[in-house]
DNA sequence: ATGTCATATGTTGTATGATGAGTTATGATA
DNA sequence: TATCATAACTCATCATACAACATATGACAT
């Protein structure tokens, strides 16, 4: 007979979630320090006036969010470190054309830095991966197929030759973000062709610079690369 | 009377959390495509042997993590981009040394963008808010305060003044892993005052590049800035 | 007084059944 | 055939009970 008027919270979305929100704001407001002792689940029951289920699935959110540990027995507690909570990129409230323009800049730049630091950094294997994936672009290529993976091999090949294991990880991170190739699903065979030998002529471009060292030039080629690759997809997907 | 002899799953952690990574394993795995349905609760109540509790809790941390997404009244459904695990800069097989140099330098590239991109979309507001926070910082230097925390807000108006809110979702992420302030902790009280100086010099450089719409100046201003932030860094931690 | 141990109490973890709230399939009816 | 009420299914929430673990309490022997 649970009475459903106990809501000054207002219950759109789940309420596990929203109860969740309020727990992770009052926790980044400093409101529960860190190490501190979350009020138990009684207590919280209480307070939101939802039932135990709830408020359990409210912190087990919170627990895989990294921001609490709980132990059984004892009680929940803020971590130490809030800061690790993790990145996403799921704006809710963001259009899916402004998510997709501001992934891919936050990606452009990112692989613009890759290259220069590629280019500083770049060891012979590195090079040797780098022209491997190009090779098997091409190959794909003339077989026919789209060659997307071996696409983002090359890009991977590059953020590799940084040396900076973070930026391998974050490039893979946002790697199926931003996906040009629907674009080349869309478009007229006709046209493939051309747009793939612009590809490979802007790749090559980038693994020449990276190759000689060129920084500057490495990363001017990763931008123009990736910056048309935006507006390729922006026409196909009318935004 | 719950039988605890269910078990072909071995029990030491959370029950739950064991459920979870199973789930997690099978839909990476390719055993649930994208986009399918999930087993309903109970069928899982059933396989798993366990309760609808820990069903729910399981799957409840998979939404979190972007894994699923629940509809109520139809079912729990694969995402269609699985990829969209979150980003963690977890140091797991990095020394304590790499793991600040590369989060470092993943934020120095991320924030030269951010300058660049800054003057290049600045509003008078984002001038505003970037002078309003180099003020506040002056004033704390001059309260003898370190100031960090204000120093961290005038790169947050950078970053507002991109446009883009995922370029300050990411800051605020890297924010805590970096935090050359250790390092005035340990500085000498007597270059204290030289330090914060200069990094007012530097940081009133940048903004002037940003207000005048120079992308260059500021882009490169910004680079020098934590170029040297991280080598007084370095210095302090004898990295 | 002190150390040891059984007990009580509190807290999270799990199980179970019932009900609310959406979604979809079914079938009766016009 | 089209429309619409109904049923059936599914997730969301509530409520209660018990298990597992941790800690505090207090009795008891030394």
């Amino acid at each position: 007979m649970q009475k459903s008027e106990s809501l000054a919270l207002g219950m759109r979305p789940k309420l596990s979630e929203r109860v969740a929100d309020q727990l992770r704001e009052r926790i980044q407001k400093g409101d529960f320090a860190p190490g501190a002792q979350l009020p138990t689940e009684g207590v919280l029951v209480e307070q939101f006036g939802v039932s135990r289920t709830v408020i359990r699935e409210a912190v087990s959110s919170l627990r895989v969010d990294g921001l609490v540990k709980a132990h059984q027995g004892r009680g929940v507690f803020v971590c130490e470190d809030i800061s690790q909570q993790p990145f996403r990129l799921c704006s809710k409230d963001l259009s899916e054309k402004d998510h997709l323009v501001q992934a891919m800049e936050l990606r452009m730049h990112m692989e613009v830095a890759n290259a220069e630091l590629a280019a500083l950094r770049r060891t012979d294997a590195n090079i040797q991966s780098m022209e491997a994936a190009l090779q098997k672009q091409h190959a794909a290529h003339l077989a026919g197929e789209l060659g997307q993976k071996e696409d983002f091999s090359f890009h991977l090949a590059i953020a590799n030759a940084t040396g900076n294991s973070y930026m391998i990880d974050f490039l893979r991170f946002l790697g199926p973000f931003i996906i040009p190739a629907n674009a080349m699903h869309q478009m007229d065979p006709k046209e493939l062709p051309d747009y793939q030998n612009s590809l490979r002529t802007e790749h090559l471009a980038i693994a020449e610079a990276i190759k000689a060292g060129d920084t500057e030039k490495a990363g001017a080629e990763m931008r123009n690369h990736l910056r048309r690759g935006l507006q390729v997809n922006a026409n196909a997907n009318d935004l």
